[in-house]
DNA sequence: CCCATATGTTACCGACCGGTAACTTTCTCG
DNA sequence: CGAGAAAGTTACCGGTCGGTAACATATGGG
C-alpha cells in the first residue's frame, strides 16, 4: 500500500502538469480536456496549476514550445552530423520522419492538430506554430539551394509537401507504406539533383 | 424594414441547418460552435433541429457527407471529361485543386480540421472521413497504373502525399507558390511518365 | 371543417467548463 | 527555530454545453 508516499515524484509540479498536458492534449485534443483533468493527471490541483500558467491557453501555448523545441533540436542534431553536407541531412531527415510515423498512426501530428482545433487567428500557440512553419520552410528552402537543386524554390515545396503531406496522413491509419515511400522519393530526388551536378561539371 | 417577411427562405430547415452548420463550422471548427447558434443561424430553434438530426455528432456526420459528395462530384466530372486518359484528368485535377487552394488560405480543409477535432475513433463524422480517404487514395492508385508510370504505387503515394500535403498547408498562411508548383510538379510527373511509356515502346 | 403533421417557443435539466478566493499544510533556508 | 514561499484543499462563481419536456401555432389535405 502506500504506494507513492515520499521520495517519488521527482519532478517540480511544472513539469509534471506539462508532462500530463501533453499527454492528454495527444490524446484527446486540446479543447477536448479541462484543466482539472490536467491537474489530477499531474497528481496536483488546479489552483497550482493556475500558479504556474497564466491560463489554459498559454498552458496549450507552452506546451506547444515543447514540441517545438523537440523538432528544432532534431534539425540542429542532423545538420550536426552531416556538416555542410545538404543532401546528406535531408536524406538524414527524411530517414528519420519516417521512423516517427508509424508511432503516429491514427492520431496525427499535435502540432497540425492543435491547429486545426484552434482557429482563433490570435491564439499564443496558433502564432508560435506559424512562426515555426515558416522557419522549417525556409530550412528546406536553403537546404535545397545548398544541395544544388536546378529550381530550389520548386524543390523546396516538393520537400515541405511531402513533409507536411505525410503528416497529415498519419491522422487517418490504413494507409499503406507512406513512410518507405517518402524516403524512396527523397532519395531519388537527391538521385536527380546529383545528376544535374554532374551534368553541369 | 421587415427584411425578411414572408416568401423568402423557401428551403426546408433541415437544408437551411445544413447550410448554416456548414458555415459556422467551417468558421469555428466543431467544437467551437454550439447546437443554439447553428439553430440561430438556420433562423430556426434547437428543437427542430433535434427533430432533424438525432444529435450534433449526426449533424456533423451528414454535413461530412455533404463535402465528400461534392468532391466525389468532382472526381466524376473529371474522369467524364478525360475518357480513358489518366493523365489527362490527373492534370485536370491538380489545376482545380491549386485553385480551390486560395479560398482555402488561414482556415485549412473541413475535413482534415474535423479529424483532428474528433479524436475518438468511432466517431460517425471520423468513419466516413477515413473511409472516403481511402476512395481518394484507390482512385489515384487506380489513375497511376492506367497512367503507365514504373511504378504505380510510388507514384500514386507521391500524388497522395502532395495533396494531402497541399491541404494541410493552407491552414497556415503565408507559404507561397504552393498551388502553382504543385500544378508543376503534377505536370513534371506526367511527363516522365509519357518518357517511360515512349522508351519502352 | 378538422385532424395530423411540421414547426416555433419557452423553460428547464445536469454536466462540465475556465478561473478565483480563502485557508491550511508542507518545506526550505537563514 | 521561525519566517516565507510553494504547494495542497475546498468551495465557489458565472457561463455554456448537449439534449428534452410541454405546450402553442401554423399549414395543408381528406
Amino acid at each position: 500500500m502506500t504506494p507513492k508516499t515520499q521520495t517519488e515524484t521527482p519532478l517540480p509540479p511544472r513539469e509534471r502538469i506539462l508532462a500530463a498536458a501533453g499527454e492528454l492534449f495527444s490524446k484527446h485534443g486540446v479543447r477536448g480536456v479541462g484543466v482539472e483533468a490536467i491537474a489530477d493527471a499531474a497528481d496536483t490541483n488546479k489552483m497550482t496549476l493556475y500558479r504556474h500558467f497564466a491560463s489554459k491557453d498559454e498552458l496549450i501555448a507552452e506546451w506547444v514550445r515543447g514540441i517545438i523545441a523537440q523538432k528544432e533540436a532534431v534539425w540542429e542534431d542532423i545538420s550536426a552530423k552531416h556538416p555542410g553536407d545538404a543532401r546528406g541531412q535531408l536524406e538524414d531527415w527524411s530517414r528519420r520522419f519516417a521512423a516517427k510515423l508509424a508511432d503516429m498512426e491514427g492520431r496525427g501530428s499535435a502540432l497540425a492538430n492543435a491547429l486545426a482545433e484552434l482557429p482563433e487567428r490570435d491564439h499564443p500557440a496558433r502564432r508560435v506554430i506559424e512562426a515555426h512553419k515558416l522557419r522549417q520552410h525556409k530550412r528546406v528552402q536553403k537546404l535545397c539551394e545548398e544541395a544544388g537543386f536546378q529550381d530550389p524554390a520548386l524543390a523546396a515545396n516538393l520537400f515541405y509537401l511531402l513533409l507536411e503531406g505525410a503528416t497529415s496522413c498519419v491522422q487517418c491509419k490504413g494507409l499503406k507504406r507512406i513512410g518507405e515511400d517518402l524516403v524512396e522519393l527523397v532519395d531519388r530526388m537527391i538521385a536527380n539533383s546529383r545528376n544535374q551536378q554532374q551534368r553541369r561539371l
